[in-house]
DNA sequence: ATCATTTTTGGGAGCGCTCTCATAAATCAT
DNA sequence: ATGATTTATGAGAGCGCTCCCAAAAATGAT
């Protein structure tokens, strides 16, 4: 018992295999008086559509991908990701749908995932997290047959669909946040500086100082990526510049750096000010807490998991396009006292009508 | 094209369907010469078997859930999971499985995920994620049709399948530690006090103190839950009860301890010692390097897969156990200088030979 | 050569479901 | 009642693969 098929429930029933079908799928095409007896044996007997039967037939999984590429190896070290994929778990709950979770590891996996996620009847469609530009699994996913969703915008634009938040006027708005405040030695601690997202923010960092007529010192710029100990050592390059306040492009960074300005005896934000990036949970309980940029991370993956399946449902022919706006949190390291939280919204386009990145 | 099935690259390479079949499943019983040959249609035209209709003729899917039941919802919050995912992932790759992943919410997403996951069809084998006793999920799926390993002990261990580390010794090396760095007033911050786990590491601590000969002072004993702020909060309960020494049953919440203390203006680990458990990555990179028991988490999870698999080709028929052992990484804020490095070995049992919770 | 064996290949019957189309039953109008 | 409509149900043909079994080809033994 517990295995039967269709074709057990309509003999037990009474009926034939499309009506019992047309039960459990919810087909308006049945009278009150059947669907309450096929209802009643179902539940006395028990049955689970077979989910394989059920795509080959339909041609739909009801499954989603969720794929990590290798370049964004510190995956789970960073809380950025765990966070986005509890988003679009939730989200693919909410649409009965399964998430399925592709975490490249290195080279091998790749090869050995590439073909899984290309076969056919497996998912209805991939949310691909942006990486590398010489993204092979990149190139050979966006070609597939199935739509693709890239997280984070990508160094190919043309005609892929993706979601991503607004980098550039978040980091802009965070450097004009320490300029208004009057710091003088503004430096900043960049992610990895070959992804889009390092590379926007950068953008709108430079945006914020060149329109306050501020000169860019070169020596008040270190390379990090992304990690914790990369913020810490970036810091100590700088810190002989001795800036006056820092731009970190991510908290777990500005986390890293504060250690070294705290080990140099330096006091936070009196000698140095910060703003991060993220708004990780971590950022409000730290001892001094944490001005930063606040990412709607789990609104992200809802998002994405609605424009997927809009994809899936209705095409891709115009390359979707989504841009979420973020939010200046301002706490303690910033030092000052100004006050100025604009409110989070997100901005649907379609086609080419791009907000973003400059 | 690209959307090729297996007959029509039967028809290009002028064999059977049959013979396709054997090439694309690596059968031996196919001659080299038609293999090459095969093999050259396939990948001048490209071929992706269909995944829905393989599992369907095959009755295989060749899929693995990980199921994070409602009640640890602290999910993402606490590094352990995403970590315990990884290695889950990359095992998954290992043996060509597909990962999915499902998150449970609240109570809606558990009346949505638990039909879906047991559909036939759609999946091999479960890992799931032991949480509280009165789970009606872990219920449902312990009692399916398919093969599925709990990881951590559960509470009703009759006859189920589990894997975890021996909490109990690890908790009482620890406490032990503590002991004979000299401690007179040891105290303890709990986890979540229904979880097997909290109780399996309060056991180890209560075995340690007496065997020792000490008396546990129950003020000296506070309950958390495994996350940061619970153990800020607990510590702020301990405090007046002036403890020399804590074992706090999770990194995240030792750290949160921490920030109690210090606040309190008290010194570590001269006033008060730490001994935490896990060891995640920020154990080493704290100030004071947390002394800590280090878990395999990465290995656990590859253990888990490969136990699983195991069950789904040999079934289920003696319950299989699996316990790790874990390692105590000494660091500073204990405090003394004692050095004790027992080595990182699994110990596998099948039946009742159980060797952990006492 | 001839027959027994082994290796290689093809054919066909499912796997359990969906979905279209045709038929049967019920409803309505006249 | 009778035919026209609407609604409910059933039958059948796939979906694309695996896997068993039988046929054919190749190999070996005598």
């Amino acid at each position: 018992m517990d295995n039967l098929k269709l074709e057990d429930i309509a003999k037990l029933a009474g009926v034939s295999r499309s009506t019992v079908s047309r039960v459990v799928n919810d087909s308006p095409h049945v009278s009150a008086a059947t669907r309450k007896r096929v209802e009643k044996i179902i539940q006395n007997n028990g049955y689970h559509p077979n989910a394989a039967a059920r795509s080959l037939a339909s041609q739909r999984t009801n499954m989603i991908g969720l794929v990590i590429p290798r370049s964004t190896s510190a995956f789970f070290t960073d809380p950025y990701f765990p966070q986005l994929t509890q988003g679009v778990a939730f989200a693919c709950n909410n649409h009965h749908l399964t998430l399925s979770l592709f975490l490249v590891g290195n080279q091998e996996d790749e090869n050995e995932i590439t073909p899984r996620l290309l076969r056919r009847g497996m998912l209805d469609g991939i949310l691909l997290q942006s990486g590398n530009s010489d993204d092979n699994l990149f190139r050979r996913l966006i070609s597939s047959h199935l739509p693709v969703l890239v997280l984070g915008r990508p160094f190919e634009e043309k005609s892929v669909n993706y979601i991503d938040v607004d980098n550039v006027s978040a980091a802009k708005q965070a450097t004009t946040h320490l300029i208004s405040l009057g710091y003088q030695r503004i430096g900043m601690i960049t992610g990895a500086i070959h992804s889009t997202t390092s590379i926007d923010r950068q953008a709108g960092f430079v945006q914020a100082m060149s329109e306050a007529g501020r000169e860019i010192d070169p020596s008040l710029i270190a390379e990090g990526d992304f990690s914790e100990n990369s913020g810490y050592i970036a810091m100590k390059k700088l810190l002989p510049f001795r800036p006056d306040a820092i731009f970190a492009q991510s908290d777990v960074m500005a986390i890293g750096a504060m250690r070294a300005v705290q080990e140099a005896g330096l006091e936070i934000p009196k000698d140095v000010a910060f703003v991060g990036f993220d708004d990780l949970p971590v950022a409000s309980t730290l001892p001094i807490k944490l001005t930063t940029v606040h990412q709607p991370i789990t609104h992200f993956g809802i998002k994405a998991v609605d424009l997927l399946i809009d994809m899936i449902e209705k095409g891709t022919k115009p390359a979707k396009r989504m841009i979420l706006d973020t939010e200046l949190v301002i706490r303690d390291t910033c030092g000052g006292k100004s006050v100025s939280r604009p409110t989070v919204q997100g901005t649907e386009m379609e086609g080419s009508a791009l907000k973003a990145p400059a």
